[in-house]
DNA sequence: CGGAATTCAATAGCGCACAATTAAATTGCG
DNA sequence: CGCAATTTAATTGTGCGCTATTGAATTCCG
């Protein structure tokens, strides 16, 4: 089976991952504004609530994301008082990031927010889970074509 | 079922979205570095190679965008002479797109795209239209939960 | 040991995305 | 008809996300 049509891009798997992205997006606006967080920034704070202290590089490849997106966003964090951001004093090219009190105190309000989503979604638990992991298969598939 | 501590980010099916969509954004960087087109400008001209002389509330709606997106990115490609803007005579709040001689050649070059994009995720293409279809019932359901 | 290569974070610039606002054209309704 | 309400696109401002580059610290290796 070959394509010899330009497809619709209704028909497209990438339009689908980009348009079901930015509905995720809208969706949590609302429940982020209470935090005043962006969802990005609702990213970092998941990584760091499960472990802070950790360098920049180490955030980054958790989120898939490089130093010219994580540097701004979480000085934006620290200057809100969120977050913490020094140097490795082992090795000084690191930048280790840390929770404040502040900031590790916003996850008991934002566990609000999973409840709404599960709800959001619609779907059980499992079929959840079982797209979720076909997203992370193709992930996976497009990074190592990428290289 | 009730959730009752925090997900970690890798269990969570916003976050597999997010980042499957950068992963396709990376993986067509290339394939279309070499139109000279941004990912968002290829779903553009997907639209209008389908269909031009469409408003630019139509193509929000097919890219579930608004103006404060669209017009920008097409002033860009109207700027490389790709497309063309004007207003409706009819109505002239709207403003019609059309794609130029230039922009309609395009297509053809573009249809080695989607065949290495069906390479690079791998799947069959039964499997990759099922996760497409999920995607797009969750995408309805978001947008109907935001109301 | 010492210079070259590598690693790491920061920075600058571009192009989305989106909210909020503005301005103009059209429609609705008495 | 006339004026308010609505529709449409453009504009402004903020925050990603990425590429390319820079500069500093560290590691590699002869």
């Amino acid at each position: 089976m070959v394509i010899k049509k330009m497809p619709t891009i209704d028909q497209m798997l990438c339009f689908a991952i980009y348009s079901a992205g930015h509905a995720f997006t809208r969706f949590y606006k609302p429940r982020l504004d209470a935090l005043d967080l962006t969802y990005p920034q609702y990213l970092v704070f998941l990584v760091l609530w499960e472990k802070d202290d950790i360098t920049v590089k180490t955030l980054g490849e958790r989120l898939f994301l490089d130093s010219g997106t994580i540097t701004p966003l979480v000085k934006r964090l620290e200057a809100r008082g969120l977050v913490s951001r020094e140097r490795d004093k082992v090795d000084e090219r690191q930048v280790r990031i840390k929770l404040t009190d502040e900031g590790r105190e916003m996850e008991t309000k934002a566990l609000a927010i999973p409840l709404a989503v599960v709800e959001g979604t619609g779907g059980s638990l499992e079929s959840i889970d079982a797209l979720r992991q076909e997203l992370d298969s193709l992930r996976e598939r497009l990074d190592a074509a990428v290289r």
